[in-house]
DNA sequence: TAAAAATACTCCATAGGTATTTTAT
DNA sequence: ATAAAATACCTATGGAGTATTTTTA
């Protein structure tokens, strides 16, 4: 028997958690771990740790400390700007997860701003799914960036 | 003082793990959960939780099981789809991190079927940053599905 | 009835917390 | 001197394992 333990993705997964990578992210927003965590709603050293994590993990330096706060490294710029779209399109994903309803013989549009788990609409929308199991649902709403970051305007 | 605690991400990170999201990545390709799990390397029941969890999170039945094995339900495949972006994107930044070096002022191509990290390779190309940290090393890979899916040629 | 998934536990790695120290302007 | 990140230490959750049971073509 050939040994079939492999790894089927290379470093995802295992070795970069996802946690880190939206802690990125966040500081590369917010251009500081302080606040970073306090949008992510974690501590500071939980950011922290996330961020060396991920940082010796992928062996380069994202971000470059000091007092007055953080700055990107050319690196952690790039590396950044595809994160935030990998996270996005998974972020998209999982928002519009059962939209396509098995046999779709009708379409429902619904255009929001942003789709809040666990929220009326939501509730609403699953009710819907249920009892109009033959009709997909689609929703259109904001980018997903605009979602991740309008606590900002709180 | 105001309540600041809010999700960044309102269901990525806590709620659904990239993890499980890998798992259903392997179970749609393989449609077998034995032979995902064989593939991740990791057990059965591991990929079975996993699952289970990612659907009742998402609220959705992503797979029809039976004796014969799985099923992709409609709401399955949209979904599916849509993660196969997002984690090779995902994917595609890890494995090409730090190429943006600082300060770039050259840039190295090298076009290469798959890049394993701590391989010779891997090792070669943080050596030369290291030693020429002007110069932009990019690297050309196979698109990270194949790089992905490989093992399965053995 | 047999092959495949689900379950029931046990275990442990790590994400996260608090408190404190280090660092750099 | 001070604001911000790093570190030390602790805890707890959930991801993963083994063994077993349930399910359905």
């Amino acid at each position: 028997m050939v040994d079939r333990q492999r790894r089927l993705l290379t470093s995802l997964g295992s070795r970069i958690s996802l946690t880190s990578l939206i802690q990125a992210l966040a500081v590369a927003e917010y251009l500081s771990f302080y606040r970073a965590a306090d949008a992510l709603g974690v501590s500071q050293s939980s950011v922290s740790a996330g961020i060396k994590a991920l940082e010796e993990n992928l062996g380069i330096l994202l971000f470059e400390r000091n007092t007055r706060g953080v700055r990107l490294t050319e690196a952690g710029r790039f590396f950044v700007d595809q994160v935030a779209k990998g996270v996005n399109q998974l972020e998209h994903a999982v928002q519009t997860a059962g939209m396509a309803a098995a046999g779709e013989h009708g379409r429902l549009r619904i255009g929001i701003h942003a789709l809040i788990p666990g929220s009326f609409l939501d509730e609403l929308i699953g009710q819907y799914r249920e009892d109009h199991p033959r009709i997909a649902v689609e929703i259109i709403e904001g980018t997903a960036r605009e979602t991740i970051m309008q606590l900002r305007a709180d």
